[in-house]
DNA sequence: TAGGTGATTGTTTTT
DNA sequence: CAATCACCTA
């Protein structure tokens, strides 16, 4: 969706232009997917600061960092030197408390805890309290902390509502972990995801003073997807809304796919409610998508009871049916979708980045990787193992983390025997025990280890020795903010002739630190001796997180403040899975449906429409009609990025936990209008040699089995039985442990796993001189095979970029070229 | 204390 | 199949 700034508003439907141009007032966007809705909000930003908004009376919260950015950007070519804060939520509220946190405990060097880090802080306080985290599972209790707090249930009413003999048994015991955690948080001056939003509301509600003066100042706000916010943001909005309420909120009820984080659909339903003066706008002419595939998400969502209904219209010319095809399971439809991308592209009819594969979880993203690696097609995921949660990232962050705020226990208790230094556990609890009695923090426990009973003298010189240690980065921080041009007595040689190669471009702060931090305590020389697959993979993190911190450092040393360690950190947590995404890049892209918000691709693929997965086992357990309405506007969302092709897949057969089950057709398939396709006859060539032209059109094959299946049985008496999935589990899993046979290096434990119900496969049994192919490295030789059983190991040397690498064989993903 | 092993466990989606 | 955890040995 090209805006073309040139044209004034002569470009703009009458309904758009007129949401661009209305004034003062609350203000209610009702936009249908491809509406054009982006492009109105920046244009309306535009036109406020023309009719003499000062820019920075505009706050326009956006769902995620990339369409902030992007916003930011639009608004900036449009009316140059106009610079106007964009951000999401947890962002802007972050900036907030930083500034004005004190009145709820807050420095303003906080620490914002991720999912692990609260998980880590929640066990702690279960151990504090005598729980057995075994029968009362973190991910559980958190959950329903989270929810508390999305209702804005301080611990304290939390306890009054659900305390003992009040609430159910887990309720009781979230009321009394509730308290400590919150606690433990605030005296680790740190605030987890929830506290972001909950803190600011309460803030405002508390405090008339800040409450107004940030009411004034925030004349004119902004807030997309509104269809996704949540009560707190709600509480937020509204009270930044009194004195000026030129709120202007946009969305579409049909997708609202985050209620299970607490968002309220209803915010949006009663927006008029609320602002009885608003004036609201209807954008329903569709600029996306051909009528094939409206049509289909019309159907879909006209399934939906709880719905204001919609037209959904386009002008746009009419394009080719939408596909719903039938594969074998996950390998097929891995590989069918891959050799179709391939085929188009070298038919010249698309290019890579013309494509997006959307799916329900994120561990449907791997026969894909695998498949398009094997198939040498570009292709970039959309988060997976997200990058600041990866281990050694996370490591190195934490000791930023305890740099920046030494209050921070986690990051404390993550860094202080990483790599290892001697510091075990029980001296560990020792110390942590002291801490807690006599009200210090860990950091500062450390530095005197004499005041601690029963400590071994090892581990006292040794924390001693990480204290400084912190200092030592401590002084460097501080040493690097008032001049930053100084030599670095930290850095070692080669650092510095590597900067002195690189130019005369100033190493930033968290670049230098962290470069400090690699050097000083030797984390980087854990994976250096190893050559194995992991060990190289840290590697790269690692100098993929140096790279993040000199970007970081480069692009705010142009900002005012410059580069800070909150702020670096505040972006590493905020982090979302898509800001990667890179719309310029020649790769095709792979994205759960969730991710898929508010994108759009010439062709789409959703995969693994299938019973339990679209609509998702969780939301049919509870048999509740709403988490199946989300679940359709889930599968609307993704259907309605699509702008000129829709394939929708689903198979035969689906691993699962490494078990291979039989699928159920996804309820939701009737209620599409779709042409069937069936691709299960079809051999899709599985190892073959790619540079031969065997590839196989499937469609060629195929059978069109019926156009236009659309049933009108209602889905919601239909809902599947979910126990087979463990029962079928619980029958193979003895099959498997056929004796002696893993110890006799028979097979490969993935050989095992794919032959249990029929015969036991054959051993792949690599020799040298074998071909051999790496879904990363290609092909390549078999040149040494050393070890027994499991310790066996295969060396290859891979034809691309001279590389030699080494495997256990029992767990490489190496594959026998030419072999059936 | 560290590192390895075996066993058990789980599990949507994300800030 | 992972990731995590409790336990075991050097």
């Amino acid at each position: 969706m090209d805006d073309d700034w040139a044209v004034p508003a002569d470009d703009l439907t009458p309904a758009q232009r007129a949401a661009v141009e209305h004034f003062e007032g609350p203000l209610l966007v009702l936009a249908g997917p491809g509406s054009g809705k982006t492009r109105v909000i920046t244009r309306r930003i535009a036109r406020l600061i023309e009719r003499g908004v000062r820019p920075w009376e505009i706050l326009a919260i956006t769902f995620t960092n990339k369409a902030a950015r992007e916003m930011a950007e639009r608004v900036q070519s449009l009316l140059p030197g106009s610079r106007i804060w964009v951000s999401t939520f947890h962002r802007f509220c972050s900036r907030i408390l930083r500034e004005r946190g004190a009145a709820v405990g807050l420095q303003p060097n906080f620490s914002i805890f991720d999912t692990g880090d609260q998980q880590q802080l929640i066990k702690q306080v279960l151990h504090d309290l005598d729980f057995d985290a075994s029968h009362f599972p973190p991910g559980k209790l958190l959950h329903r902390i989270s929810q508390a707090k999305n209702e804005l249930l301080t611990p304290e009413n939390y306890a009054l509502r659900y305390g003992e003999g009040i609430g159910t048994h887990l309720e009781a015991v979230v009321a009394k972990i509730y308290p400590l955690y919150q606690k433990r948080l605030l005296e680790a001056n740190a605030v987890d995801f929830d506290d972001l939003l909950v803190h600011v509301a309460i803030l405002l509600n508390d405090n008339d003073g800040l409450r107004n003066e940030l009411d004034e100042r925030y004349r004119f706000i902004l807030v997309d997807e509104y269809q996704d916010t949540n009560k707190a943001q709600y509480q937020i909005v509204a009270a930044l809304s009194q004195i000026q309420p030129n709120l202007c909120a946009t969305g579409d009820p049909d997708q609202s796919i985050y209620g299970w984080r607490g968002a309220r659909i209803e915010n949006i339903l009663r927006f008029e409610q609320d602002f009885p003066e608003v004036k609201s706008i209807r954008l329903e002419d569709n600029f996306r998508s051909t009528p094939e595939i409206l049509k289909t998400a019309d159907a879909l969502i006209a399934n939906n009871i709880h719905r204001k209904a919609k037209r959904l219209q386009t002008g746009n010319a009419s394009g080719e049916p939408v596909e719903m095809r039938l594969y074998r399971d996950g390998q097929d439809e891995a590989t069918g979708i891959a050799n179709e991308i391939r085929a188009l592209v070298e038919a010249g009819e698309r290019q890579w980045k013309d494509f997006a594969v959307f799916y329900r979880v994120n561990s449907l993203s791997r026969t894909l990787e695998t498949a398009f690696a094997r198939l040498k097609i570009p292709f970039q995921v959309a988060g997976g193992v997200a990058f600041f949660e990866r281990m050694e990232v996370k490591d190195l962050l934490s000791y930023l983390r305890l740099i920046e705020n030494p209050l921070d226990r986690i990051a404390f208790l993550r860094v202080v025997n990483t790599p290892t230094r001697g510091i075990g556990k029980s001296s560990l609890e020792r110390l942590t025990r002291w801490a807690a009695s006599t009200g210090t923090s860990l950091l500062d426990a450390a530095r005197q280890p004499g005041q601690v009973p029963d400590l071994p003298k090892k581990a006292a010189v040794q924390l001693r020795a990480f204290a400084s240690l912190i200092d030592e980065f401590t002084d460097l921080m501080i040493g690097s903010r008032n001049s930053p041009r100084d030599e670095e007595s930290l850095l070692d040689h080669e650092d510095v002739e590597e900067l002195s190669e690189e130019g005369h471009a100033a190493v930033g702060l968290i670049e230098r630190l962290l470069r400090a931090i690699l050097q000083r305590t030797g984390y980087a020389s854990q994976f250096t001796d190893d050559r194995d697959e992991v060990a190289l993979a840290r590697l790269s993190n690692i100098e993929e997180l140096v790279s993040a911190a000199r970007l970081y450092d480069v692009q705010e040393s142009a900002t005012e403040g410059g580069p800070t360690l909150t702020g670096f950190l505040e972006t590493a947590s905020l982090a979302q899975d898509i800001d990667s995404l890179d719309e310029a890049t020649g790769a095709v892209t792979l994205m759960t449906l969730h991710a898929a918000k508010g994108l759009e691709f010439p062709v789409v693929y959703i995969i693994a429409v299938e019973q339990n997965l679209i609509p998702h086992e969780r939301s049919l357990r509870e048999n509740d009609p709403r988490q199946l309405e989300e679940e359709r506007r889930l599968l609307f969302v993704g259907i309605t990025r699509a702008e000129e092709k829709l394939v929708l897949t689903h198979t035969q057969r689906r691993e699962m936990h490494g078990r291979s089950l039989s699928t159920i057709p996804s309820d939701f398939m009737h209620e599409l209008i779709v042409t069937r396709k069936d691709h299960t006859g079809v051999d899709e060539f599985q190892f073959g040699d790619d540079t031969s032209s065997e590839f196989h059109d499937p469609d060629h094959d195929s059978i069109d089995q019926s156009s236009d299946l659309h049933h009108s049985e209602p889905a919601y008496e239909r809902y599947p039985s979910v126990s087979d999935f463990s029962q079928k589990r619980k029958k193979t899993k003895g099959s498997l442990g056929i004796p002696g046979l893993e110890g006799l290096n028979l097979t490969t434990g993935a050989a095992l796993q794919a032959g249990t119900n029929d015969a036991v496969e054959l051993p792949k049994g690599f020799s040298v001189g074998m071909q051999v192919r790496h879904p990363r490295y290609g092909l390549g030789t078999v040149v040494d095979v050393s070890g027994m059983s499991r310790r066996r190991t295969l060396t290859v040397e891979f034809e691309v970029g001279d590389r030699r690498e080494s495997f256990v064989e029992s767990k490489c993903p190496l594959q026998p070229v030419g072999l059936r």
